[in-house]
DNA sequence: ATATATATGATTGAAATCAATCATATAAAA
DNA sequence: TTTTATATGATTGATTTCAATCATATATAT
């Protein structure tokens, strides 16, 4: 019955990549395709949906976003899995009621495609991101709009007024994206952007940066937004990695 | 219970639309977001997988493939070319630098539309219509959003907080919608819609009011933003029309 | 105006799906 | 080798989902 662990890894990301290929498998595909029984498949998804590789439905699975069908969502960018991954880790900390800041950027876009799902009661989202905007609208979640100014080619909300209009939230939670994290800090490159996130920080009870693993060690911008108490890391960069950069791992989440 | 066959018709296609977009709904969201019944999901469903256009799971919906990106731009309504009429008389007023308000509905988002074309130097959009936003984003107008709360089935940003952001700018022209207009003024069925109208007509040295003949002499909601000093109506409406329902046409534009 | 057709939400019993549990075979650890 | 840990398939009861049916309100036809 029990068979190697290698065998059962690679079982898995072969279902990640069928689902990767076919979008959308029925469970009992894949329970064929894999010659597996209908717990194991269950096992398997279970265990890829924790590692945000997979989304399951009730009777199958899908792949969030496939290299073949293009969406609005994806031109966000790539690794999407992984930033689902990142995303679906500050779930826990939005608890019903509270209220949760969501940044720009395509890191911060995931968590928001995770919360119609979520249904957290009474979660309030406050966002200058026009995507998530437009992704959360009529979903049921309570949004609200700083407001600010709408720059060329950009989709957030900024400038001194978006500032002022920030500082007037009690956040619980806000989820963060930066262009590259160093032991100084995280970097984005336009000023704004970051005087946003500091007002958005000041506010906020807790704080949450989202970078994946090829971000570490980038210090994308000119400006900085420094480390501050209560200041979280969560990325899928190794320990190593982040060691190698003096990241103070003692701010991270636990994976 | 019973509703117009086109209506249906909009409902699936927007479901359809909706399913592009988000490529997977399970079937609660679904609900929510259309403000359906389970029963009328499903059959919506079961009409657009039979026409080949979604694919049900147990528990929701996908769409196969994901061409375009639809935007409430396309879900507009009827009468555009009476709309894009109305909103063309407005453009002479808006002068090189100055800010224009364009408030929510259909009728001020065909002046939208005109803007980009127009081309006017240094013009300034103040604007909490989600629509407005995403079609001007990218155009070069020179957006800026005062913010507030978006409820759902709307796509206006609202509420005190939208009242009061508003305060703070000086509006040279405001361009307003209406549901109905009578004797009295002109109504819209929503009360902090009516508070936003009013707030922008307050700080606005021109208000324009844009509606198609149809919504003469209807008392559309409950609430009423009466007629002010500087206000003028824009219609497609008959002068005779008009006088039968003793609506001042001394305020109003020449066509 | 009247009659007909139908879109809707609620209900219901059947079917499908799920997580939890269990026994077992076998990989991994000792 | 011996012991421990665990991956698997089967089972079970609870939950979810489903299509079919029904009453009703209302659009549409006459």
């Amino acid at each position: 019955m029990r068979v190697s662990k290698n065998v059962v890894e690679a079982r898995r990301q072969l279902l990640a990549d069928l689902l990767q290929n076919q979008r959308y498998l029925p469970l009992d595909q894949i329970c064929i395709r894999l010659s597996i029984s209908a717990a194991t498949a269950r096992r398997d998804l279970s265990e890829l949906e924790r590692t945000g590789r997979v989304r399951r439905t009730p009777g199958g699975a899908l792949s969030d976003f496939s290299d073949k069908f293009p969406s609005f969502a994806e031109r966000l960018g790539r690794n999407s899995d992984k930033k689902n991954a990142l995303a679906r880790q500050v779930l826990p900390h939005l608890v019903s009621g509270s209220t949760v800041y969501i940044d720009g950027g395509t890191t911060p876009f995931a968590l928001a495609r995770l919360l119609p799902e979520a249904e957290i009661p009474g979660l309030k989202v406050v966002t200058n991101s026009l995507p998530v905007v437009e992704l959360l609208s009529g979903s049921g979640v309570s949004l609200h709009i700083p407001g600010g100014n709408l720059v060329a080619r950009q989709s957030l909300l900024i400038g001194e007024r978006a500032v002022r209009a920030l500082r007037d939230w009690k956040i619980e939670v806000s989820v963060l994206g930066a262009e590259g994290v160093t032991e100084a800090g995280f970097w984005n490159s336009a000023p704004e952007v970051v005087a946003l996130q500091k007002a958005a920080m000041d506010n906020s009870k807790k704080n949450f940066v989202l970078v994946t693993a090829e971000k570490i060690g980038h210090r994308a911008g000119a400006l900085l937004a420094s480390w501050e108490a209560g200041l979280r890391l969560i990325t899928d960069a190794s320990s190593r990695q982040l060691a190698a950069e003096n990241i103070p791992t003692t701010e991270m989440e636990k994976l």
